[in-house]
DNA sequence: AATGAATGAGCCTTCATTCAT
DNA sequence: AATGAATGAAGGCTCATTCAT
C-alpha cells in the first residue's frame, strides 16, 4: 500500500529478472553475484538486502514459477465437460509457453544435478510434486472417461497417465534444448494428440 | 631394472568406478578431488597421473558411455527383417541397462546446465548426435515400413521418428530421476509399445 | 548513497611498498601472496582488487622505476653544454639514487634469471632499451666531442660508449649487491671519471 | 680406481650436464626434476641416487665452476715479470671461456636473487671470495708496479683494483646477457685495456 | 537504503621426494 | 643400482558475503 513496499517488490522483481538472465547465459555456478548486480544496475550490497544468499535466488525463480504452473492445473481441471477433450487440453496446456520456459531449461538442470542446491532449493520435490499433479489429472480424467465408456476399460488409468507425463515432459524438454523449428514441433505434437487420443478410444465397442 | 609394475587400465577404471560414486552422491561442482582420492583410496596427486584435469573425468565417463550406445545402435540396424519388429526393438534397446545409467543421469543434468563445462566437455554434442543417430534408425525403419504396406503411410516419418525419440527419452529420464518401481515402469513401457503399434498400423488396409 | 570512499592509488601503493619490502627479503618466488598481505596489513583478497596476478606487481614496481628513469635521461640531453660534462654527468646520474634501487637488485636478478617470468614482465626488454638510451646518449655526446675537437678522434663513440654502458651497470650493480662503504664508492666512482676524463681528451693536440 | 667408481663419476657429470643444459634453457624454478632425468636418459629415482636433492644440482655445477675459476686465478700470480703486463693478462683471463659461462648466467642471477637458495648453495658468498680474489691479484700487482715506478703512485691501489673488478665483470655480464658480436666485444675490451693502460702510466714521469 | 571495498575459507593443481619392486 | 608410481604439502586465485560509510 505504501511507496515503500511497492518499491521494494519492484526491486525483488528487477533482481529476478537480471538472475533469470544471467544464469539462462551463463548457468548458476558461472555466475557470480556481481554478475547479477551489474545487470541489475546495482550495487552488490543491494542484492543482499532482497536475498540473503546466492541460493535464495534460484529459489524464488522457481517458486513463482511452479506456483503459476499449479493454477494453471487447477483451471484444467473444470473447463472441460469431456475427459478426452480434457485430456488434450492437458496435453495442449504442457507445450504452452514453452518458449518461455525454455530460457531456464539448462538451469533447471543444473539445479537438480547439484544435490546440494536442489536440496537447500527443493527444487526437485517441487517438480515431482508438480508432475504429481498433472498425473492426477489425467488419472481422473482417465477414470472418468472409462466410467462414461468413452475411454477403453483395458488400460490402467495410473500406468498411462504416468507415462503420458514422461512423454510430455520428454518432448516439452526437448524442445527447449534442441529449439526445433516451431512448425515441426507443432506438427510432432499434432502427431502425439493423434495416437493418444487413437489409443484412448481404441477398442470401444469391440466385444469381449 | 624391475620398476614397479601397474596396471595403468585398472587404475584408470578404478579412478573412474570412484569419480563416477562420488558425482553420483554429490554432483560435479560439490565432488573434491580429495573426495575421489579419498574413494579410489589414493592420493590426490595419483589422480593427476590419470587424469589431467577435474574435467577429463566426466569426459572420460561419458566418453565410454556413448560409445558403447553406439556400437548397440549400429548392431539394431541388422537384427531385424521386420520394420515393426525393428522399432520395437530400438524402443526395447532404449530402456536396457537404465538402471546403471540412472546412476549418473543428475552428473548428466548439471553438466548440460553448465555452459562452460559442456563446451570442454563436449557432452551436449556427442547427446544430440547419439539422439540423432537413434532418430535416423527410426526413420528408415518407418519408411522401409511404409514401402513394405506395413506401416500407415499416412504419418511423416521424421515427425514421428522424432517425437518418438523425445518420448523415449522423457521416459528413461523420469524413470531415472524418480526412481519408478521396475513392475510399474514395465506396465508403462508395454503400454508404450501397445500404441505405438497400433498407431504404425492404424488405418492399414483402410479404403480411401 | 555514500559508499566506502578509498584512494586507490594511495593502496596500490601502500601494496607495491609492501610488496617491495617482501620480495627484497624473501625474492619473488619465495615470497607468497600471503606474505605481501600480511605485510601490506590487509587481506590477500584484497591484493587482487588491486593487481590481478601475482607477476603483475613486479611488472608494477620495474615499470614505474624505469619510467623514472628514462625521464632522467632525457633531461641530462639538454644541461650540458660541453660534451665532457655532459659524459661526466652522465656517469653521476648512473650512480644517484643506488641505495633505493640496491633494495631490488636481487629481484631484478631473479626475474632476468627466470625466462618465463621475464617474458611476461618484459623487464630484459625494458632493460636493455634503458641502456641503449644511456648508449646512445653517450654516442651523441662523444661524436658531438669529437667534431669540437673536444675528444681524441682516435676512439670509437659506439665502442667507448657501449663499454662505458657495462662499466656502469657493473659498478653499480657491485655497490648494490656487495654494500661497498659510500666513501669507498665513491672514491671508486672519482678514479673512474678520472680515468674516462683523460682517455677521453688524451692525445687531442698531438700530431700526427 | 674400481670400474664402480668410475662409472658412478661419469654418471654424476653426466647428470650435472643433462641439469646445466635444463637449466639454461628454462631457468632453476621453472626445472622439474623430471626434465632433468629426461635430458639425462634416467628415471627420476636415479637422481636422487647422486644427488641429495634438487638444490644440489647447482651446488655441485657452481661448485666445480669456481673451483677452476681459482686455479686460473692462481696460475696468473707468477706468470707475469712486469705487474702492468700481469693486470693487461688478469684482465685478459676474466673474458677467456666467456661463451661457456654465458650458458649459466640467467641461473647466476636467479639464484643470487633468492635469498633462500643462495644461502643454501652459498653461491654470493663463494662468488664474492672469487671477485676477492681477482681484487687481491690486482691490488698486488698495482703495488707491485707503484714500487717499480711503473705504476702512478697517485692512484690507490685498493680503489682502482676493486673498481677494475666491478668493470669487468659488468663488462662480462653484457656480454653474456646481451650476446654482442665478438668483434664489437673484442674491441670493447681493446678499448678498456687501452685505457686503463694509459690511465696506469700516466704522469709517471710527471714532475711533482 | 545503497554501495563496493574488504575479506578469507576453500579448491585445483604442481612437483620434490620417497620407496616398493 | 635403477625405476617411476605414488604422495601430500603448499600456493595462487576466486567469490559469496559482510559492513563501514
Amino acid at each position: 500500500m505504501s511507496p515503500k513496499i511497492v518499491d521494494r517488490e519492484a526491486k525483488r522483481q528487477a533482481i529476478l529478472a537480471a538472475a533469470i538472465a544471467v544464469f539462462a547465459e551463463k548457468g548458476y555456478h558461472a555466475t557470480k553475484m556481481a554478475d547479477i548486480a551489474r545487470k541489475a544496475e546495482m550495487g552488490k550490497g543491494t542484492l543482499y538486502e532482497y536475498f540473503r544468499t546466492k541460493e535464495e535466488l534460484p529459489k524464488s525463480i522457481f517458486g513463482l514459477m511452479l506456483e503459476a504452473f499449479d493454477q494453471e492445473i487447477s483451471q484444467l481441471e473444470q473447463a472441460h465437460a469431456d475427459p478426452v477433450d480434457a485430456i488434450m487440453a492437458g496435453i495442449q496446456l504442457c507445450f504452452q509457453d514453452l518458449d518461455e520456459f525454455a530460457y531456464v531449461t539448462p538451469l533447471v538442470f543444473e539445479i537438480l544435478g547439484n544435490k546440494d542446491l536442489d536440496r537447500s532449493i527443493g527444487l526437485s520435490e517441487d517438480f515431482k510434486q508438480w508432475l504429481e499433479g498433472i498425473n492426477q489429472f489425467f488419472i481422473a480424467q482417465i477414470q472418468a472417461g472409462q466410467a462414461q465408456g468413452k475411454i477403453s476399460s483395458k488400460l490402467s488409468a495410473p500406468i498411462f497417465a504416468r507415462m503420458l507425463v514422461s512423454i510430455l515432459d520428454g518432448m516439452a524438454t526437448h524442445y527447449c534444448m534442441f529449439h526445433f523449428q516451431p512448425d515441426f514441433f507443432m506438427a510432432q505434437v499434432k502427431a502425439l494428440e493423434d495416437m493418444v487420443c487413437s489409443y484412448l478410444v481404441s477398442s470401444i465397442g469391440d466385444k469381449q
